[in-house]
RNA sequence: GCGGAUGUAGCUCAGUUGGCAGAGCACCUGGUUGUGGCCCAGGGGGUCGGGAGUUCAAACCUCCUCAUUCGCCCCA
């Protein structure tokens, strides 16, 4: 029989990671509940149309690395490779610019990419995302990159940098889009890379976005775009980034920051680590008021963002922000197999009483035992063999100070509550069995 | 789609010019101990990723293949 293994660019997630990821999720819905943001989940599943009208037919996500194939009736289905799309969908189905004139929602889960996978990059990731529909205002660009840094920061991530940047929108871009070509096009095409000769003709803003020292070196003295927009656009961007500097968010204008999907406009954000590898795009979002209408929706404006968790999972393990798994409170020893069942009964006293722990199952040596109770690190290692059984009662041993005593299997329950007690005011204290 | 690296015990990895398959940690048994941590002695464990080739002989050399990983590309 051949080993079976997951699938290239899937992975299981133990503990602590799936711990980390249990966090992000929890801390998501303090911080965007408090936006007034609701949680919002969408079927991993759509229609391929629904991607290929809102990415862009011609973006690489559509064209390369979808995992689309068709159903039994024969209708082209798509795992979701992003969740704007979707939740587009879902908002101009449910009619929900009937029902209140600003939306806003969160929703995050597994998102299917076919790439080659590499250090922050999977095929199946996760992305914790936030849209803001309804809201034309720079005042709502500027409340979504708060809150975006506020979760970060919740999150207990440092060294992040901001970077923001202006697109035009559907009035301005072509004509910038052709003051670059124009630049690039007089360039000597020696001078750029192999894939910035491609992009000169497929993505032209594409090449400002090139990390080749030759390409950067050509294009700096590109036509900026934040030179060529309208004036509206100019405002709005300008309307942005008063409040970035009235709350002194730190950030750098970034003239080079392209979003690689078609429906960004205006302003366009991203977060960037320099710690996790060559992947150190965190989050990043943007302004995208043409997509619901694209789709077939009222013209509504929208403004959001995508936070890719494996990559916030690395900063969070490397900085150990990471809070803990809670130690146990018991280990029971069953010392000899006739007492198994009476130190089970024990050990769920114990529980539905508060406090946590395993018992032991195996007949193994005490010595072995006690390791295990040692290696858990409980607070307590109950013991109880033929000897306790015949007595009634349990020896408690305290694995901090090494004191034990015998206990009345009657009275455990007192004994726990108790303990249980204790480790409530432990906390409040701030000391309690939560280790950094 | 393109390039580099890696694959040997449960884990982390050594393994010289091709010559008996190794260490540390973990696990198990025994000793010591204030019934656990430290220490001592012993033990179980391996398709050397898989397949083919070269050779008297391959973990080591060649080819193929699979997997992992880091980059490019792309993106969060």
């Amino acid at each position: 029989m051949s080993k079976l293994h997951t699938i290239k660019g899937f992975a299981d997630l133990f503990s602590p990671e799936s711990t980390l990821f249990t966090f992000m999720e929890d801390t998501a819905r303090r911080v965007f509940g408090g936006y007034g943001y609701s949680e919002l989940r969408i079927p991993i599943l759509e229609y391929t149309e629904l991607f290929s009208r809102s990415i862009g037919a011609e973006t690489d996500v559509v064209q390369k690395e979808m995992y689309t194939f068709a159903d039994r009736k024969g209708r082209s289905l798509t795992m979701r490779p992003e969740a704007t799309a979707g939740i587009m969908r879902a908002y101009i189905e449910n009619n929900c610019q009937a029902r209140e004139s600003v939306s806003k929602f969160f929703s995050f889960g597994p998102m299917f990419r076919y790439e080659r996978p590499q250090k922050g990059r999977m095929r199946q990731f996760h992305q914790l995302d936030c849209e803001c529909l309804g809201a034309h205002e720079p005042q709502a660009d500027a409340e979504v990159i708060l809150m975006l840094m506020f979760f970060l920061q919740e999150l207990g991530l440092t060294g992040l940098a901001l970077e923001v940047n202006t697109l035009g929108c559907r009035e301005c871009r072509p004509a910038y889009r052709e003051a670059l070509s124009a630049f690039l096009g007089a360039l000597d095409p020696e001078t750029l890379c192999e894939d910035c000769r491609r992009r000169l003709s497929t993505n032209p803003m594409r090449v400002l976005d090139c990390k080749v020292p030759g390409c950067k070196a050509q294009t700096e003295n590109a036509p900026r775009i934040r030179d060529h927009v309208c004036k509206d656009c100019d405002e709005h961007f300008v309307a942005v980034l008063r409040i970035l500097e009235q709350r002194q968010v730190p950030h750098v204008l970034n003239p080079r920051l392209v979003r690689g999907l078609d429906y960004y406009m205006r302003t366009t954000f991203e977060v960037v680590s320099t710690s996790i590898g060559a992947q150190g795009s965190v989050a990043g979002g943007g302004r995208y008021d043409g997509l619901v209408q694209q789709l077939g929706g009222p013209d509504v404006p929208g403004i959001g963002f995508a936070c890719g968790m494996e990559r916030l999972a690395l900063m969070l393990g490397e900085k150990q922000t990471a809070h803990a798994l809670q130690k146990p409170d018991f280990y029971i020893a069953v010392l000899d197999a006739g007492a198994t069942d009476t130190a089970l009964l024990a050990a769920q006293t114990l529980r539905e009483t508060g406090l946590s722990g395993e018992v032991s199952f195996s007949e193994r040596s005490l010595k072995s035992q006690m390791r295990q109770a040692s290696k858990s690190e409980a607070a307590y290692c109950l013991m109880i063999g033929e000897a306790e059984l015949a007595d009634r009662t349990v020896v408690v041993k305290n694995m901090e100070s090494g004191e034990q005593v015998s206990i009345p299997l009657a009275s455990i329950g007192d004994w726990a509550e108790i303990r249980a007690e204790d480790r409530q005011s432990r906390l409040r204290k701030g000391a309690g069995p939560v280790n950094g």
